[in-house]
DNA sequence: ACCCAGGTGAGGG
DNA sequence: CCCTCACCTGGG
């Protein structure tokens, strides 16, 4: 299965990198065309992809048009997205920056267990154990020829985990996320938490399921809600959105992540999750280009954050 | 060698 | 509620 989709306002490889999934690749050789971006490999849902951006015609082998649609949000509106939380410098100029990233779809269980496995860690380790535990307990689809990724392995089925003892996790590198990965596998595959129906969950009754689950917390809920559940409600802060919100519209002062969540969804409203990782990415990049290295970290955030602060 | 990382849960104020 | 602290490892 393969084809092409039109994506208008699409950053692929921006959105790739933003720090939502973690299975994505660059493959080596960009598909005949002139004007092709570079093609990556990964997984939506069950199926390995190959994908490649030419200006706003998306690429794509192993999987459907629709799934890819919905995977990357292209069924939404971003310019629309875009007015309704653009309400000050701030994200404004998060929103030019880094225009055309949009929020993933993807599985619930992944999105789950991918950020449990965040806490306390960073990327390239994160990266490396999710890639080990596919290796290891992972499906192999039948018939991966042509597009062939970086590992033939799907993210394991949450059945798959739930029979794997904490000693095997922890040889996966996990260190003290092995017994939460195992409780929620077991959680899932037992039935006690049945993501598919939580689907149908609103917000609120959703992030309390979610809380209930071994090695969630609130942080976790909300990045499930937003990249598993495409709750665009729901506002993640991590220690970058942390920083970056403190700086922006608190004075640099100190406030809880609840109360700076709860200013999120007021300032930005209904679609708040899409503030969230434009200014993740603001903030990320400000590191990227050494500003944090380099200096203080208020200043860097004004770099980051050109206008004056609000609020 | 040394520091630190996209958090959670437990304990106490 | 809010604050503090320990926590497995391996990238940088």
């Amino acid at each position: 299965m393969g084809g092409t989709v039109s994506c208008p306002d699409f950053d692929l490889a921006g959105t790739l990198a933003s720090g939502q999934v973690f299975r994505w690749t660059q493959g080596q050789s960009p598909p005949q065309g002139r004007r092709a971006g570079p093609a990556f490999t990964g997984w939506i849902g069950p199926a390995p992809v190959r994908i490649a951006q030419e200006d706003s015609i998306l690429s794509f082998q192993g999987t459907s048009a629709q799934a890819v649609r919905a995977f990357f949000s292209l069924d939404l509106d971003l310019p629309a997205i875009a007015r309704s939380i653009d309400v000050d410098p701030f994200i404004h100029a998060a929103l030019q920056s880094h225009w055309g990233l949009r929020v993933i779809r993807q599985e619930p269980w992944e999105s789950l267990a991918s950020f449990i496995l965040s806490a306390f860690n960073n990327i390239p380790r994160l990266t490396g154990m999710i890639e080990e535990l596919s290796v290891r307990f992972g499906e192999k689809p039948d018939g991966v020829g042509p597009l062939r990724g970086p590992t033939p392995f799907a993210f394991p089925r949450p059945e798959a985990l739930a029979r794997v003892s904490e000693r095997a996790l922890r040889r996966c590198g996990l260190g003290f996320r092995a017994p939460y990965l195992r409780a929620a596998a077991r959680s899932v595959a037992g039935g006690a938490a049945d993501l598919e129906r939580w689907g149908g969950l609103d917000d609120d009754a959703l992030r309390e399921k979610l809380l209930q689950i071994p090695g969630v917390g609130e942080k976790v809920v909300e990045c499930v809600m937003l990249f598993g559940y495409g709750r665009g409600g729901a506002f993640p802060v991590d220690v970058w959105i942390g920083r970056a919100m403190r700086s922006g519209y608190f004075r640099g002062r100190r406030r809880t992540d609840r109360r700076i969540r709860e200013f999120a969804r007021r300032h930005f409203g209904p679609m708040c999750g899409w503030a969230q990782q434009f200014l993740y990415c603001q903030a990320r990049g400000a590191r990227h280009r050494g500003a944090w290295h380099h200096q203080g970290l208020r200043t860097s955030l004004e770099a980051a954050f050109p206008s004056g602060s609000i609020s």
